[in-house]
DNA sequence: GATGAATGAGGGTTCATTCAT
DNA sequence: AATGAATGAACCCTCATTCAT
């Protein structure tokens, strides 16, 4: 009825080309209408292809589903870290890698819902995918906000931070640039560069305090 | 299949109760699972009883989903808000809100995961009614933020925050918690104190630098 | 919902009231929706009583269904009979007999609508209750036609009419007179008056060349 | 039960044989149970076939039974239609058409008792299709019995009939003869010619004397 | 390389009916 | 005399998936 149809443009097209219009079809509807409320029916139509083939293609809606998960969680990560050069000292790193992220994030708000909400939501296998990608992610953070601590650190002449607090510091990134990004993509209240500018202002200038050993501690 | 019943335990009780169960067992289920692959059948089947009288007293799936969201959502507003003293100074206020927050999202992950997953990802009107929660949270923090850079700037002679960075820290302090929150209660790996204390440190102690006009710029 | 509830009357009735509250409830909602549309739950709840007490008094829905078709055709037949006048002559009789046909069902178009729409497209047992009201009717109409054709005829010295074609004429006005009512409260277009006049005027002025004999044959 | 399966003659049959196999079982199990107590497994049954290709080729039930009254009523117009040659004097055309009319519904119990019975009992959108091909009969046979009687007129020097009395004699003949056609196919007890033939001697016949003024008045 | 035809299985919802009080 | 609590059974509809061509 409403759905709305792509012209089938020209039938007999190489496989992987195929592939390509069902992967955007599926990443684009499973976005936003959710996993089990996407039909293989309304996938196949909007790629222009019948049903049958989608299952030739890609075997199962769970199937379909993990290979939409994992070609956008390469994409974002291939963005992010295509934005980074390690030349550079840490704190330049955090803020390309950053905007990079949100700038993915904005361009592609159907693949991160598929990663961020849909994935997540769903249990295994699909939850298992996005961990792996979260993991990586906040590894990669946790290099950098270590470092920065040691640059920053080393100038004061200040101790390093504690493990802990470093990996702290990482989770909350990480936590609060998911949370913006999807609050960005959903509401489109910020901008790119404000989200990555709040979250250097408070992990980056925040970072000072704790290198000189301040802690809050309840009384 | 492998589903556990709950031992029928009686016949006859009165609606109220009958309805307790009914949504212990909904919320329960759709944490797991999510909306649409939540059965009404197993919901039933769960609190002990026919799915008629689920439908009598809930009247609907849509309904049911919906009655679990106000629940979930008014039980852990009245948590947070039954542990914060009013009259304490705002960074106590902050740390036992944090705490308070974390403990009822630890003891009580499926309404968390009701709440900041479930409802979330299956659009309105079960978006909407988060988003209220939400929104009453964010506030309240921006007002706590506000106090304590108020008070630490008096102290300090230093000029108060703007009010875009208020902003700014209250949303990532929002998104970072339900962030850990969710990390918590899914992988256990940080208790309850810990991520409090994660917080209080990034947010609190990081207020300083923000306070005395420090800023991260890109160049 | 939208559904009118009458306010319970108070409670603790003689039977025989609630029984009649049931019936009127019932014969209204069967007439609007149709026996399989109609729920008990919504006779006991414009009746005012507890579905129990409609099992009590009336067994079941087939059982309140035959009830309702029992009680509408002995209040049309009563209507009808109490019209009519044996010491009159047959077309005053007819004239009686119809235009009190017409201004009971205009009168009572639930009930109606439950003997001519409702019981005869449920099939057995409902079909066949209707049916020997007809029988009735058409037996009776059958009298009426003879008779008048017997006086005219009488009163020219004519051929009385034969059997056959006072059934046909019989049948014919019956079957009018149902299809006319059915309009009549249906549309509202027709008054009873003019109902029953269009009938007499073709049933019985059309009488004379029927009685000298013309018919009319293919050729 | 007592249904009788249709032996599932052979599977993969194009779409147009498969959708007339349902109509066609679609139509005999409504004309029988009404439209609420049919069930669609039991239509689906009856024509051969799985439900869920009822549900995709004809959508829904509501759709289902538009269908079958549809395909009814452009059956039951085509053969009235196409038995009547419009050259013929107004008298013919009307034995033919009924004639025509009778033997098809004789044919076609079911076909009618869905026009007749089921559309009418159940509503909208139902009753308003039946309406329309109503209109169009009576439509047809007011212009007969006008130029019936204009020609018996003209013959005999008479004054026209009054517009008012035509519409009355179309009213009159297209009830009875839809009573007459139900009553035929219910009891069996009238031919399709001896149906036709009672009509004509009423309405044919019976125009004599209201051409001649004849009326009949209370008094 | 691609599809029209077809279905098993299951989910949301409603309803007539009963039991215990 | 009357009801709140409860359910077995059915029904409409959808969907992931396959077969035959």
């Amino acid at each position: 009825m409403g759905a709305v149809k792509s012209a089938r443009t020209g039938r007999r097209m190489p496989r992987a080309v195929r592939e390509r219009q069902m992967l955007d079809a599926a990443v684009r509807i499973f976005a936003r209408r959710g996993y089990r409320a996407t039909s293989m029916e309304e996938i196949a139509e909007r790629a222009g292809v019948s049903k049958p083939l989608v299952y030739l293609y890609l075997n199962s809606k769970e199937e379909l589903f993990t290979a939409c998960i994992r070609r956008e969680a390469e994409a974002l990560l291939a963005a992010v870290q295509s934005a980074v050069d390690p030349a550079l000292p840490a704190d330049r790193q955090l803020w390309a890698g950053l905007t990079a992220f949100f700038a993915h994030t904005a361009r592609h708000p159907d693949g991160w819902s598929v990663l961020h909400r849909q994935a997540r939501t769903h249990g295994e296998p699909f939850a298992g995918e996005v961990a792996a990608l979260r993991d990586t992610i906040v590894a990669y953070v946790t290099g950098l906000v270590r470092a920065a601590a040691h640059e920053a650190g080393a100038a004061r002449q200040e101790p390093e931070l504690a493990e802990r607090d470093v990996a702290g510091v990482a989770q909350v990134l990480v936590g609060a640039a998911e949370s913006l990004a999807a609050w960005m993509t959903e509401t489109g209240r910020v901008s790119e560069r404000e989200a990555a500018a709040t979250l250097m202002n408070v992990a980056w200038v925040g970072l000072g305090p704790l290198l000189r050993g301040e802690r809050w501690a309840p009384r």
